[in-house]
DNA sequence: CGGGAAGCCTGACAAATGTCACGGAGAAGG
DNA sequence: CCTTCTCCGTGACATTTGTCAGGCTTCCCG
Protein backbone atom coordinates (compact mmCIF):
# COMPACT_ATOMS: atom_id res chain seq x y z
CA UNK A 1 0.00 0.00 0.00
CA UNK A 2 1.28 3.44 -0.95
CA UNK A 3 0.73 5.79 2.11
CA UNK A 4 -0.05 9.37 0.46
CA UNK A 5 -1.02 12.99 2.10
CA UNK A 6 -2.47 15.35 0.32
CA UNK A 7 -2.09 19.28 1.25
CA UNK A 8 -4.53 21.66 -0.95
CA UNK A 9 -5.70 24.63 0.19
CA UNK A 10 -9.72 24.36 -1.31
CA UNK A 11 -10.82 21.74 0.78
CA UNK A 12 -13.62 20.87 -2.25
CA UNK A 13 -10.69 20.12 -3.98
CA UNK A 14 -8.91 18.16 -2.07
CA UNK A 15 -11.62 15.70 -1.36
CA UNK A 16 -12.12 14.84 -4.85
CA UNK A 17 -8.35 14.86 -5.07
CA UNK A 18 -8.38 11.98 -2.15
CA UNK A 19 -11.51 10.29 -3.47
CA UNK A 20 -9.41 10.20 -7.25
CA UNK A 21 -6.52 8.51 -5.25
CA UNK A 22 -9.02 6.02 -3.42
CA UNK A 23 -10.36 4.66 -6.21
CA UNK A 24 -7.01 2.97 -7.33
CA UNK A 25 -6.55 0.01 -4.96
CA UNK A 26 -2.32 0.52 -4.14
CA UNK A 27 -2.61 3.84 -2.79
CA UNK A 28 -4.17 5.03 0.59
CA UNK A 29 -4.64 8.66 1.57
CA UNK A 30 -3.88 8.99 5.15
CA UNK A 31 -3.37 12.47 5.58
CA UNK A 32 -5.02 15.98 4.49
CA UNK A 33 -3.74 19.41 5.07
CA UNK A 34 -4.97 23.04 4.01
CA UNK A 35 -1.52 24.58 4.54
CA UNK A 36 2.33 24.31 4.66
CA UNK A 37 2.24 24.24 8.18
CA UNK A 38 0.00 21.32 8.32
CA UNK A 39 1.11 19.51 5.96
CA UNK A 40 4.74 19.51 7.60
CA UNK A 41 3.08 18.41 10.88
CA UNK A 42 0.93 15.89 9.43
CA UNK A 43 3.63 14.70 7.42
CA UNK A 44 5.85 13.96 10.88
CA UNK A 45 3.19 12.57 12.27
CA UNK A 46 2.16 9.97 9.68
CA UNK A 47 5.23 9.43 7.98
CA UNK A 48 3.79 8.90 4.29
CA UNK A 49 5.44 7.80 1.34
CA UNK A 50 4.74 10.15 -0.92
CA UNK A 51 3.54 13.97 0.25
CA UNK A 52 1.68 15.42 -2.54
CA UNK A 53 1.55 19.15 -2.07
CA UNK A 54 0.28 22.16 -4.12
CA UNK A 55 1.85 25.14 -4.35
CA UNK A 56 -0.44 28.10 -3.70
CA UNK A 57 -1.55 27.48 -0.18
CA UNK A 58 -2.05 30.57 2.40
CA UNK A 59 0.71 30.68 4.88
CA UNK A 60 4.15 28.62 3.90
CA UNK A 61 3.93 27.40 0.11
CA UNK A 62 4.24 24.35 -0.82
CA UNK A 63 7.86 24.62 -2.52
CA UNK A 64 8.47 25.77 1.27
CA UNK A 65 7.16 22.87 2.59
CA UNK A 66 8.42 20.62 0.25
CA UNK A 67 11.70 21.85 1.53
CA UNK A 68 11.25 21.57 5.25
CA UNK A 69 9.81 17.91 4.49
CA UNK A 70 12.95 16.50 3.18
CA UNK A 71 14.74 18.24 6.29
CA UNK A 72 13.03 16.80 8.52
CA UNK A 73 11.30 13.60 7.04
CA UNK A 74 13.86 12.52 4.43
CA UNK A 75 11.86 9.18 3.74
CA UNK A 76 9.12 10.95 2.31
CA UNK A 77 9.23 11.77 -1.52
CA UNK A 78 7.83 15.06 -2.14
CA UNK A 79 5.90 15.60 -5.23
CA UNK A 80 4.40 19.13 -6.22
CA UNK A 81 0.69 19.15 -7.85
CA UNK A 82 0.02 22.83 -9.10
CA UNK A 83 -2.63 25.23 -10.93
CA UNK A 84 0.38 26.86 -12.54
CA UNK A 85 3.16 25.31 -14.86
CA UNK A 86 5.87 28.06 -14.29
CA UNK A 87 8.98 27.21 -14.75
CA UNK A 88 10.61 29.45 -12.03
CA UNK A 89 8.16 27.33 -10.12
CA UNK A 90 9.68 23.65 -11.66
CA UNK A 91 13.03 25.22 -11.03
CA UNK A 92 12.59 26.18 -7.36
CA UNK A 93 10.79 22.65 -6.33
CA UNK A 94 13.46 21.18 -7.42
CA UNK A 95 15.62 23.24 -5.55
CA UNK A 96 13.77 22.36 -2.79
CA UNK A 97 13.97 18.37 -3.35
CA UNK A 98 10.37 17.42 -5.01
CA UNK A 99 10.39 14.13 -7.16
CA UNK A 100 7.75 15.21 -9.00
CA UNK A 101 6.11 17.89 -10.63
CA UNK A 102 2.48 18.04 -12.01
CA UNK A 103 0.24 20.88 -13.42
CA UNK A 104 -3.20 20.61 -12.76
CA UNK A 105 -4.00 20.00 -16.48
CA UNK A 106 -2.64 16.97 -17.07
CA UNK A 107 -5.44 13.97 -17.00
CA UNK A 108 -7.00 12.81 -13.88
CA UNK A 109 -4.98 9.39 -14.56
CA UNK A 110 -1.47 10.38 -14.42
CA UNK A 111 -1.98 11.21 -10.90
CA UNK A 112 -1.76 7.48 -9.51
CA UNK A 113 0.67 6.65 -12.38
CA UNK A 114 2.96 9.58 -11.72
CA UNK A 115 2.76 8.67 -7.45
CA UNK A 116 3.89 5.11 -8.57
CA UNK A 117 6.95 6.18 -10.62
CA UNK A 118 8.02 8.45 -8.09
CA UNK A 119 7.80 6.08 -5.43
CA UNK A 120 10.14 3.73 -7.75
CA UNK A 121 12.31 6.33 -7.30
CA UNK A 122 12.01 7.92 -10.74
CA UNK A 123 11.74 11.80 -11.32
CA UNK A 124 8.70 12.55 -12.82
CA UNK A 125 8.64 16.01 -14.48
CA UNK A 126 5.79 17.68 -17.52
CA UNK A 127 8.42 17.14 -20.79
CA UNK A 128 7.08 20.62 -22.19
CA UNK A 129 7.26 22.06 -18.72
CA UNK A 130 11.44 21.29 -18.12
CA UNK A 131 12.09 22.32 -21.68
CA UNK A 132 10.46 25.60 -20.94
CA UNK A 133 12.40 25.68 -17.44
CA UNK A 134 15.34 25.16 -19.23
CA UNK A 135 14.84 27.49 -21.84
CA UNK A 136 13.88 30.13 -19.44
CA UNK A 137 17.06 30.28 -18.10
CA UNK A 138 17.01 31.24 -14.23
CA UNK A 139 15.79 34.07 -12.27
CA UNK A 140 17.50 37.46 -13.32
CA UNK A 141 16.02 39.25 -10.49
CA UNK A 142 17.61 40.51 -7.22
CA UNK A 143 16.24 39.46 -3.84
CA UNK A 144 15.51 42.95 -3.38
CA UNK A 145 14.27 44.01 -6.96
CA UNK A 146 11.72 40.60 -5.85
CA UNK A 147 10.93 42.04 -3.23
CA UNK A 148 9.99 45.80 -4.99
CA UNK A 149 8.35 44.08 -7.51
CA UNK A 150 6.17 41.87 -4.63
CA UNK A 151 5.02 45.27 -3.12
CA UNK A 152 4.44 47.06 -6.21
CA UNK A 153 2.19 43.97 -7.46
CA UNK A 154 -0.71 44.88 -5.00
CA UNK A 155 -1.01 48.52 -5.68
CA UNK A 156 1.66 50.71 -3.77
CA UNK A 157 2.82 53.56 -4.97
CA UNK A 158 6.67 54.41 -4.39
CA UNK A 159 6.45 56.37 -1.20
CA UNK A 160 4.52 53.34 0.09
CA UNK A 161 7.01 50.67 -1.10
CA UNK A 162 9.48 52.77 0.12
CA UNK A 163 7.88 53.11 4.09
CA UNK A 164 7.61 49.28 3.05
CA UNK A 165 10.64 47.57 2.88
CA UNK A 166 12.71 50.34 5.04
CA UNK A 167 14.31 52.19 2.02
CA UNK A 168 14.25 55.77 0.09
CA UNK A 169 12.13 56.25 -3.14
CA UNK A 170 14.50 56.87 -5.25
CA UNK A 171 16.37 53.08 -3.88
CA UNK A 172 12.86 52.08 -5.17
CA UNK A 173 12.73 53.34 -8.49
CA UNK A 174 15.86 52.07 -9.19
CA UNK A 175 15.10 48.49 -8.04
CA UNK A 176 11.76 48.80 -9.72
CA UNK A 177 13.33 50.70 -12.92
CA UNK A 178 16.20 47.55 -13.30
CA UNK A 179 13.19 45.15 -12.77
CA UNK A 180 11.62 46.44 -15.53
CA UNK A 181 14.79 46.52 -18.20
CA UNK A 182 15.02 42.46 -16.84
CA UNK A 183 12.26 41.47 -17.56
CA UNK A 184 11.70 43.54 -20.78
CA UNK A 185 8.85 44.78 -19.54
CA UNK A 186 7.59 48.88 -20.35
CA UNK A 187 6.06 49.77 -17.06
CA UNK A 188 5.60 47.89 -13.55
CA UNK A 189 2.71 46.12 -14.11
CA UNK A 190 3.83 44.56 -17.26
CA UNK A 191 6.84 43.58 -15.41
CA UNK A 192 4.90 42.41 -12.61
CA UNK A 193 2.84 40.12 -14.71
CA UNK A 194 5.81 38.54 -16.68
CA UNK A 195 7.53 38.10 -13.18
CA UNK A 196 4.32 36.34 -12.44
CA UNK A 197 4.05 34.04 -15.51
CA UNK A 198 7.36 33.12 -15.35
CA UNK A 199 7.28 32.04 -11.85
CA UNK A 200 9.55 34.51 -10.54
CA UNK A 201 8.06 36.29 -7.88
CA UNK B 1 -30.29 8.32 -10.98
CA UNK B 2 -29.25 12.25 -10.97
CA UNK B 3 -27.79 13.19 -14.56
CA UNK B 4 -24.67 15.71 -14.08
CA UNK B 5 -22.24 17.07 -16.43
CA UNK B 6 -18.93 18.88 -15.39
CA UNK B 7 -17.72 22.01 -16.99
CA UNK B 8 -13.91 22.79 -15.82
CA UNK B 9 -11.19 23.15 -17.31
CA UNK B 10 -8.20 21.64 -15.50
CA UNK B 11 -8.01 17.72 -16.56
CA UNK B 12 -7.57 16.86 -12.93
CA UNK B 13 -9.57 19.16 -10.97
CA UNK B 14 -11.95 17.67 -13.67
CA UNK B 15 -11.17 13.86 -13.39
CA UNK B 16 -11.40 14.22 -9.14
CA UNK B 17 -14.53 15.68 -9.02
CA UNK B 18 -15.97 13.23 -11.67
CA UNK B 19 -14.72 10.61 -8.96
CA UNK B 20 -16.20 12.31 -6.24
CA UNK B 21 -19.64 12.18 -7.47
CA UNK B 22 -19.48 9.22 -8.63
CA UNK B 23 -19.22 7.52 -5.14
CA UNK B 24 -22.82 9.07 -4.75
CA UNK B 25 -25.36 6.55 -5.55
CA UNK B 26 -27.54 8.70 -6.54
CA UNK B 27 -25.50 10.75 -9.02
CA UNK B 28 -24.10 9.80 -12.19
CA UNK B 29 -21.79 11.94 -14.30
CA UNK B 30 -23.08 11.98 -17.68
CA UNK B 31 -20.64 14.52 -19.79
CA UNK B 32 -17.73 16.55 -18.97
CA UNK B 33 -16.48 19.65 -20.90
CA UNK B 34 -13.18 21.99 -20.87
CA UNK B 35 -14.56 25.04 -22.47
CA UNK B 36 -17.84 27.00 -21.73
CA UNK B 37 -18.62 26.38 -25.54
CA UNK B 38 -18.28 22.60 -25.50
CA UNK B 39 -20.31 23.00 -21.91
CA UNK B 40 -23.17 24.46 -24.07
CA UNK B 41 -22.44 21.68 -26.75
CA UNK B 42 -22.39 18.88 -24.40
CA UNK B 43 -25.58 20.15 -21.95
CA UNK B 44 -27.46 20.27 -25.55
CA UNK B 45 -26.34 16.94 -26.81
CA UNK B 46 -26.80 14.95 -23.33
CA UNK B 47 -29.68 16.52 -21.84
CA UNK B 48 -28.85 16.31 -18.06
CA UNK B 49 -30.66 17.29 -15.32
CA UNK B 50 -27.57 19.27 -13.73
CA UNK B 51 -24.94 21.16 -15.36
CA UNK B 52 -22.08 22.20 -12.59
CA UNK B 53 -19.98 25.08 -13.90
CA UNK B 54 -16.53 26.38 -13.02
CA UNK B 55 -16.48 30.34 -13.85
CA UNK B 56 -12.68 30.65 -15.09
CA UNK B 57 -12.65 28.75 -18.22
CA UNK B 58 -10.62 30.09 -21.24
CA UNK B 59 -13.14 31.16 -24.10
CA UNK B 60 -16.65 31.14 -22.49
CA UNK B 61 -16.52 31.48 -19.20
CA UNK B 62 -19.17 29.86 -16.95
CA UNK B 63 -21.55 32.54 -16.54
CA UNK B 64 -21.97 33.31 -20.27
CA UNK B 65 -22.43 29.31 -20.64
CA UNK B 66 -25.23 29.33 -17.96
CA UNK B 67 -27.08 31.79 -19.48
CA UNK B 68 -26.96 30.12 -23.26
CA UNK B 69 -27.54 26.83 -21.15
CA UNK B 70 -30.80 28.24 -19.54
CA UNK B 71 -32.15 29.71 -23.25
CA UNK B 72 -30.88 27.13 -25.23
CA UNK B 73 -32.22 24.01 -22.48
CA UNK B 74 -34.39 25.38 -20.14
CA UNK B 75 -35.00 22.10 -17.93
CA UNK B 76 -31.40 21.82 -17.26
CA UNK B 77 -30.73 23.12 -13.71
CA UNK B 78 -27.00 25.06 -13.60
CA UNK B 79 -24.87 25.36 -10.72
CA UNK B 80 -21.67 27.81 -10.61
CA UNK B 81 -18.32 26.11 -9.01
CA UNK B 82 -16.07 28.71 -8.58
CA UNK B 83 -12.68 29.29 -6.58
CA UNK B 84 -13.33 32.73 -6.38
CA UNK B 85 -16.25 34.06 -4.06
CA UNK B 86 -16.55 37.33 -5.18
CA UNK B 87 -19.43 39.43 -4.93
CA UNK B 88 -19.72 40.30 -8.59
CA UNK B 89 -19.89 37.13 -9.68
CA UNK B 90 -22.69 35.41 -7.70
CA UNK B 91 -24.97 38.49 -8.96
CA UNK B 92 -23.77 38.01 -12.56
CA UNK B 93 -24.23 33.72 -11.62
CA UNK B 94 -28.08 34.47 -10.55
CA UNK B 95 -28.80 37.24 -13.27
CA UNK B 96 -27.31 34.36 -15.61
CA UNK B 97 -30.33 31.90 -14.08
CA UNK B 98 -28.06 30.05 -11.95
CA UNK B 99 -29.97 27.82 -9.50
CA UNK B 100 -26.58 27.27 -7.29
CA UNK B 101 -23.56 28.62 -6.22
CA UNK B 102 -20.60 26.67 -4.70
CA UNK B 103 -17.10 28.10 -3.44
CA UNK B 104 -14.74 25.30 -3.73
CA UNK B 105 -13.61 26.29 -0.07
CA UNK B 106 -16.58 24.48 0.92
CA UNK B 107 -16.24 20.72 1.91
CA UNK B 108 -16.17 17.64 -0.78
CA UNK B 109 -19.44 16.06 0.58
CA UNK B 110 -21.04 20.05 0.61
CA UNK B 111 -21.20 19.18 -3.52
CA UNK B 112 -23.63 16.21 -3.66
CA UNK B 113 -25.98 17.86 -1.18
CA UNK B 114 -26.33 21.16 -3.13
CA UNK B 115 -26.78 19.20 -6.32
CA UNK B 116 -29.37 17.11 -4.70
CA UNK B 117 -31.34 20.58 -3.03
CA UNK B 118 -30.76 22.37 -6.53
CA UNK B 119 -32.89 19.81 -8.13
CA UNK B 120 -35.58 19.53 -5.65
CA UNK B 121 -36.22 23.39 -6.56
CA UNK B 122 -34.27 25.40 -4.46
CA UNK B 123 -31.61 27.58 -4.64
CA UNK B 124 -28.72 26.57 -3.13
CA UNK B 125 -26.01 29.86 -1.65
CA UNK B 126 -23.02 30.20 0.68
CA UNK B 127 -25.11 32.56 3.07
CA UNK B 128 -21.65 34.09 3.80
CA UNK B 129 -20.77 35.43 -0.06
CA UNK B 130 -25.16 36.31 -0.32
CA UNK B 131 -24.75 38.91 2.47
CA UNK B 132 -21.35 39.79 1.42
CA UNK B 133 -23.02 40.43 -2.21
CA UNK B 134 -25.52 42.69 -1.00
CA UNK B 135 -23.44 44.42 1.22
CA UNK B 136 -20.97 45.34 -1.84
CA UNK B 137 -24.15 46.42 -3.55
CA UNK B 138 -24.05 46.52 -7.84
CA UNK B 139 -21.37 47.05 -10.21
CA UNK B 140 -20.25 50.84 -10.04
CA UNK B 141 -18.48 50.68 -13.02
CA UNK B 142 -19.85 51.52 -16.40
CA UNK B 143 -19.66 50.05 -19.29
CA UNK B 144 -16.24 51.57 -20.83
CA UNK B 145 -14.95 51.84 -17.54
CA UNK B 146 -15.09 48.01 -17.31
CA UNK B 147 -13.44 47.83 -20.75
CA UNK B 148 -11.06 50.38 -20.11
CA UNK B 149 -9.73 49.04 -17.03
CA UNK B 150 -9.82 45.33 -18.35
CA UNK B 151 -7.27 46.16 -21.21
CA UNK B 152 -5.63 48.34 -18.81
CA UNK B 153 -5.26 45.00 -16.31
CA UNK B 154 -2.56 43.72 -18.39
CA UNK B 155 0.25 46.51 -18.53
CA UNK B 156 -1.44 48.14 -21.70
CA UNK B 157 -0.29 51.82 -21.32
CA UNK B 158 -3.22 54.61 -21.83
CA UNK B 159 -1.63 54.98 -26.19
CA UNK B 160 -2.32 50.91 -26.21
CA UNK B 161 -5.74 51.06 -24.77
CA UNK B 162 -6.98 54.37 -26.87
CA UNK B 163 -5.77 51.81 -29.85
CA UNK B 164 -7.57 48.79 -28.59
CA UNK B 165 -11.12 50.56 -27.80
CA UNK B 166 -10.70 53.06 -30.75
CA UNK B 167 -10.95 55.76 -28.27
CA UNK B 168 -8.55 58.90 -27.94
CA UNK B 169 -5.77 59.21 -25.13
CA UNK B 170 -7.86 61.93 -23.50
CA UNK B 171 -11.12 59.64 -23.15
CA UNK B 172 -8.83 56.66 -21.87
CA UNK B 173 -7.82 59.00 -19.45
CA UNK B 174 -10.62 60.37 -17.92
CA UNK B 175 -12.35 57.11 -17.77
CA UNK B 176 -9.42 54.83 -15.78
CA UNK B 177 -9.67 58.14 -13.90
CA UNK B 178 -13.45 57.81 -12.71
CA UNK B 179 -12.54 54.32 -12.21
CA UNK B 180 -9.94 55.02 -10.20
CA UNK B 181 -12.05 57.51 -8.17
CA UNK B 182 -15.22 54.74 -7.91
CA UNK B 183 -13.47 51.98 -6.90
CA UNK B 184 -11.65 54.07 -4.08
CA UNK B 185 -8.33 53.55 -5.52
CA UNK B 186 -5.09 55.56 -5.88
CA UNK B 187 -3.82 54.12 -9.62
CA UNK B 188 -5.36 51.57 -11.75
CA UNK B 189 -3.52 49.13 -10.10
CA UNK B 190 -5.00 49.48 -6.80
CA UNK B 191 -8.27 50.01 -9.17
CA UNK B 192 -8.11 46.40 -11.22
CA UNK B 193 -7.33 44.82 -7.69
CA UNK B 194 -10.30 45.78 -6.02
CA UNK B 195 -12.57 45.59 -8.93
CA UNK B 196 -11.27 42.12 -9.24
CA UNK B 197 -12.03 41.21 -6.04
CA UNK B 198 -15.52 42.72 -6.17
CA UNK B 199 -16.18 39.96 -9.38
CA UNK B 200 -16.70 43.22 -10.87
CA UNK B 201 -13.72 42.77 -13.81
C1' DC C 1 45.21 42.58 -2.76
C1' DG C 2 42.04 44.21 -6.54
C1' DG C 3 38.16 43.72 -9.12
C1' DG C 4 33.22 42.96 -9.52
C1' DA C 5 28.67 42.68 -7.87
C1' DA C 6 25.01 43.85 -4.90
C1' DG C 7 23.00 47.07 -1.82
C1' DC C 8 21.89 51.80 -0.80
C1' DC C 9 21.65 56.46 -1.73
C1' DT C 10 21.36 61.23 -4.42
C1' DG C 11 19.91 64.48 -7.95
C1' DA C 12 18.11 65.65 -12.39
C1' DC C 13 15.35 64.89 -16.36
C1' DA C 14 11.69 63.24 -19.74
C1' DA C 15 7.67 60.72 -20.16
C1' DA C 16 3.50 58.76 -18.50
C1' DT C 17 -0.27 59.15 -15.47
C1' DG C 18 -4.07 61.18 -12.87
C1' DT C 19 -7.09 65.25 -12.15
C1' DC C 20 -9.94 68.97 -13.44
C1' DA C 21 -12.97 71.94 -16.03
C1' DC C 22 -15.32 72.10 -19.98
C1' DG C 23 -18.27 71.11 -24.37
C1' DG C 24 -21.11 68.49 -27.69
C1' DA C 25 -24.00 64.45 -29.17
C1' DG C 26 -27.46 61.22 -28.32
C1' DA C 27 -30.63 58.38 -25.48
C1' DA C 28 -33.98 57.92 -21.59
C1' DG C 29 -37.44 59.71 -18.88
C1' DG C 30 -40.30 63.09 -16.57
C1' DC D 1 -40.11 70.10 -24.22
C1' DC D 2 -36.59 70.10 -20.74
C1' DT D 3 -33.63 67.60 -17.76
C1' DT D 4 -30.42 64.25 -16.87
C1' DC D 5 -27.42 60.69 -17.95
C1' DT D 6 -23.74 58.39 -20.42
C1' DC D 7 -20.50 58.60 -23.88
C1' DC D 8 -16.81 60.90 -26.24
C1' DG D 9 -13.76 64.36 -26.75
C1' DT D 10 -10.38 68.66 -25.63
C1' DG D 11 -6.79 71.14 -23.26
C1' DA D 12 -4.17 72.34 -19.25
C1' DC D 13 -2.06 71.09 -15.07
C1' DA D 14 0.34 68.73 -11.03
C1' DT D 15 2.07 64.45 -9.73
C1' DT D 16 4.06 60.10 -10.33
C1' DT D 17 6.91 57.12 -12.73
C1' DG D 18 10.89 55.52 -15.28
C1' DT D 19 15.68 56.49 -16.74
C1' DC D 20 20.29 57.85 -16.24
C1' DA D 21 24.64 59.04 -14.23
C1' DG D 22 26.87 59.24 -10.67
C1' DG D 23 28.94 57.92 -5.45
C1' DC D 24 29.41 55.33 -1.21
C1' DT D 25 29.78 50.98 1.30
C1' DT D 26 30.30 45.84 1.96
C1' DC D 27 31.20 41.29 0.75
C1' DC D 28 32.95 37.67 -2.11
C1' DC D 29 36.13 35.52 -5.22
C1' DG D 30 40.10 35.03 -8.18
Amino acid sequence: MIRVILAEDQAMVRGALASLLDLEPDIEVVGEAATGEEAVAVVERVRPDVALLDIEMPGMDGIAAAAEIRDRVPGCRVMILTTFGRPGYLRRAMEAGAAGFLVKDSPARDLAVAIRRVLGGERVIDPGLAAAALSAGPNPLSQRERAVLAVAADGATIADIARALHLSEGTVRNYLSSAIQKTGARNRIEAVQRSRLQGWL
